[in-house]
DNA sequence: ATTTTTCTTAACATTTTTGTCTAACAAAAA
DNA sequence: TTTTTGTTAGACAAAAATGTTAAGAAAAAT
């Protein structure tokens, strides 16, 4: 079987999560998304069939992505701080380029369903939150039910980037302020985070 | 000039509401809207004229709503403490009833451009700020720059609940369980943002 | 070289969504 | 009452978005 492969429906996938996950378009057209790409948008007929289909192939990898990240980060055999430091450096540099990747996942479930996320894993969470507990009890971090420090973990790395455009304004920062923000959350994060 | 108000335009706006902010359907098109609201589509048209001038009106209600519950939150006359446990507690509730206005807003203001937010008032956080600022030489809060700690707060407000779809499956609980875990956060966050 | 397959596009068709028009009806005002 | 005004719904129209077909160009295989 010859492939032209001329790299076109990858080409299409990734203008697509451009425009979802890091310019927060999620009413995008195919239209849209064929312009952005610079393609006929039969292509993206040709190459998903209908725009559903893009949108579902979109949303899996989004998923997988996110599950797999998961997955590194919290089963990396290190210790808890060092494992912390780390989910917080990979998903900060991931929320910086693509911060509307989980309002996309998040407003699909809303519109089509919970069921579009059975297959998520959830073990690698659990042997994190056991970590966390097993931390707690020696008292370098404060007590707490584990998924609340999972859920401040996450909150502070995201929330702000996901808010960025109305956090301009509010405090009247410019892009490359906002910028230099995000790149001091990690020591933040961490002095939240921890007991120093 | 008789107004009869039968409240079906109220009714109208606040089904798109609950439709969009609640419900997180971002995509919800104006016949959903009307059969929500259990209204003949026209009925839509003759109160708002098209789609995106209800939108319009939905977007500046909202933005008004977060203006004035800065406003008046920030701006109360409380010991600092004090106040930042009712922001938590005024911010946590709305973020219970409405978890997706927040989100929606940034999403207009993605697709339709930042001009939209051009009116919004940033001096009650500033003054708000400046408190943080005062408590933290006062060594009640750690040291960071007063945005971070607002960030901060707001993070662990809001993304949670934002979050739930994807959190209920990942932590394997039920709406129920979920919603005793919201409750439980204004602890969680204090006990966060404060030095005990 | 030519045949086959993959890829790309333009033109067209369908579906979905939005918007308009008119008539019907009710309630208030004249 | 009748006239006017506000409100609702049905039918229709227009626009926007999606989907299909057919035909040609480019690459791979024979």
């Amino acid at each position: 079987m010859p492939l032209k492969n001329t790299g076109t429906e990858q080409h299409i996938k990734e203008t697509a999560k451009r425009m979802f996950f890091t310019e927060g378009k999620l009413h995008a057209t195919t239209q849209e998304i064929a312009d952005a790409a610079g393609v006929n948008r039969t292509a993206l007929h040709y190459y998903f069939r209908s725009r559903d289909l893009l949108i579902a192939a979109i949303f899996q990898e989004a998923m997988q992505d996110l599950s797999q990240r998961l997955n590194e980060c919290m089963t990396a055999d290190q210790p808890f701080r060092d494992k912390t430091e780390n989910i917080i450096d990979v998903f900060l540099r991931h929320m910086i380029a693509f911060p509307y990747q989980e309002t996309f996942l998040v407003t699909e479930i809303n519109t089509l369903g919970s069921r579009l996320i059975n297959n998520i894993q959830s073990d690698p969470v659990k042997s994190y939150l056991l970590e966390a507990e097993t931390e707690m009890g020696k008292g370098s971090i404060p007590p707490m039910k584990p998924v609340h420090f999972l859920m401040n973990l996450f909150s502070l790395l995201s929330y702000p980037l996901i808010m960025a455009p109305i956090y301009k304004k509010l405090f009247k920062v410019n892009g490359k302020e906002f910028k230099e923000l995000m790149e001091e959350r990690k020591g933040v994060i961490m002095g939240m985070m921890f007991k120093e």
